[in-house]
DNA sequence: GCATGATCATGC
DNA sequence: GCATGATCATGC
């Protein structure tokens, strides 16, 4: 193998010293072997920033990019919308080897040993712009937690086992908190066919990656310095994972009515989050439990659920509401709610109303069923595209007996679909986001924000289930 | 009791 | 002021 001659950082410092030049910069201006031309996509800007801020040619090493630092480089684009910043995506670190992990501590894996170290260069990724227009913000050396170790060795061990187990095939990335077993390659029905003979299964090619949350995280980490309420100790982790440890916070509870758990741990202020307050007070956090250190990076949301006497849910579940104008452009594989729903496990805190009274009954952890997700969420997903783009938005109106008047809508109903619908989700009608074309009988620009739910009779299921 | 549209309450 | 988790209200 040839000496590369701009590998040639002595220190930390120097490394970052070099990529400080390149802060503010656009793509195009970095781009010294023209490889934004004809194709452009976003595969080219790591290797972008390796020539054109580094000076080191490409390649597929097995060492990491500074091998004397120790140092492995990679490049990912952020969110800066609303009012969060956030990973656009998971991180690739490199290819998953299913024949390699079955047998290799995580000490020994090449993921460790090639990303134990990372310098994460950051571009702002920006809907319908060029990737030669992204301009790079930051670098910042990454280095693993305690606790992240933990998690992420954890992980690499779930992954493991499942291989031992026989069920490499059934790798999701749900499986794992932090490091996940991403499939790559893009198209379907692509294999890695050495992997697929050795274990006399079909099995997808995977990368090793570093899910969305834990990118967020570390992310927002860098980029806002805002301090975020950690729950467990990194000596718990050795011995347990996340869900194990959630689960024995939540032991001394079960089954206490909510007169006992105001004894137990106080009385929030009487509201529409009162539940939510209990399972924070159990989990010993302060802030939200949605914002913990451990829930954000392992992307678990915790979703209370109230169970009624007569054994059904009262409500639907919401989720953010979504841009019209995001929907209208993109397409369901690439949907921010598919993104979401395929990276996000639930932890569903139940409250079963006994006597008129409310009591701590159960926790469970969930994933939406990708069959579901892609069947069902596609279909709703593109329904609501097509209104959208219709115009045909509206469908006519209601007086009720109050006089007032409400407007019906053509969005996929509740009706229409047994797991997911769209209905309203703001703070009233007036409450809108553009719409990429104006409604055709009311001439509306703007409309109700909306959001996705998830049906009640379903999560019901979902809940009466093992 | 559900479907549908609308809105509340908190926290940042 | 606004995003979000959660809930309400009407009509069938």
């Amino acid at each position: 193998m040839s000496v590369n001659p701009g590998r040639l950082y002595n220190s930390v410092d120097e490394l970052m010293k070099q990529f400080d030049t390149a802060v503010g910069k656009r793509f195009k201006e970095l781009d010294v072997n023209h490889r934004l031309v004809g194709n452009g996509n976003k595969g080219v800007l790591g290797q972008i920033v390796e020539e054109g801020v580094f000076h080191y040619p490409i390649n597929s090493d097995h060492n990491a990019d500074f091998p004397n630092l120790g140092i492995e480089l990679k490049t990912t684009g952020i969110w800066n919308r609303k009012r969060d910043i956030s990973a656009k995506e998971r991180l690739p670190l490199c290819a998953f080897d299913y024949i390699a992990t079955e047998n290799t501590p995580f000490e020994d894996s090449y993921v460790w040993s090639k990303c134990k170290s990372l310098l994460i260069a950051i571009y702002e990724y920006l809907d319908g712009m060029p990737y030669g227009e992204m301009m790079l913000l930051k670098g910042f050396l990454h280095a693993f937690t305690k606790s992240d170790i933990e998690v992420i060795r954890n992980d690499y061990e779930i992954l493991q086992n499942k291989i031992k187990a026989g069920k490499a095939d059934e790798i999701s990335e749900t499986d794992t908190n932090y490091l996940s077993a991403c499939t790559s390659g893009a198209g379907h029905g692509k294999k890695d066919v050495t992997a697929s003979r050795h274990f006399g299964i079909d099995l997808k090619p995977r990368k090793f990656a570093l899910k969305g949350g834990y990118m967020t995280q570390i992310i927002r980490k860098i980029l806002t310095k805002q301090e975020v309420e950690s729950i467990i100790e990194a000596a718990e982790l050795k011995e347990n994972s996340i869900e194990d440890i959630i689960t024995s916070r939540f032991k001394p509870y079960f089954g206490k009515k909510e007169s006992e758990l105001i004894d137990l741990l106080g009385k929030p202020t009487d509201s529409k989050n009162r539940f939510e307050r209990y399972v924070a007070a159990m989990l010993g956090a302060k802030g939200k439990v949605n914002s913990v250190e451990e829930f954000a990076k392992a992307n678990i949301q915790l979703k209370t659920i109230r169970l009624e006497e007569n054994g059904t849910i009262e409500q639907n579940m919401s989720f953010p509401a979504f841009s019209f104008i995001d929907v209208a452009n993109q397409e369901w594989e690439d949907s921010e709610f598919r993104e979401m729903m395929t990276n996000q496990k639930f932890l569903f805190a139940i409250f079963e109303n006994i006597n008129g009274e409310y009591v701590f009954k159960k926790i469970k952890f969930w994933s939406i069923p990708d069959s579901i997700l892609d069947n069902d969420g596609q279909k709703v997903f593109n329904e609501l595209k097509d209104v959208l783009l219709s115009g045909n938005i509206v469908r006519g109106f209601q007086t009720q007996k109050d006089g007032k008047v409400i407007r019906l809508n053509n969005f996929p109903k509740s009706a229409s679909n047994p797991y997911i619908h769209i209905r309203p989700h703001g703070q009233d009608g007036g409450d809108t986001n553009p719409l990429p074309v104006p409604d055709k009988l009311t001439g509306l620009t703007e409309y109700t924000k909306q959001c996705f739910w998830l049906k009640k009779s379903y999560i019901l299921s979902v809940i009466k289930g093992n």
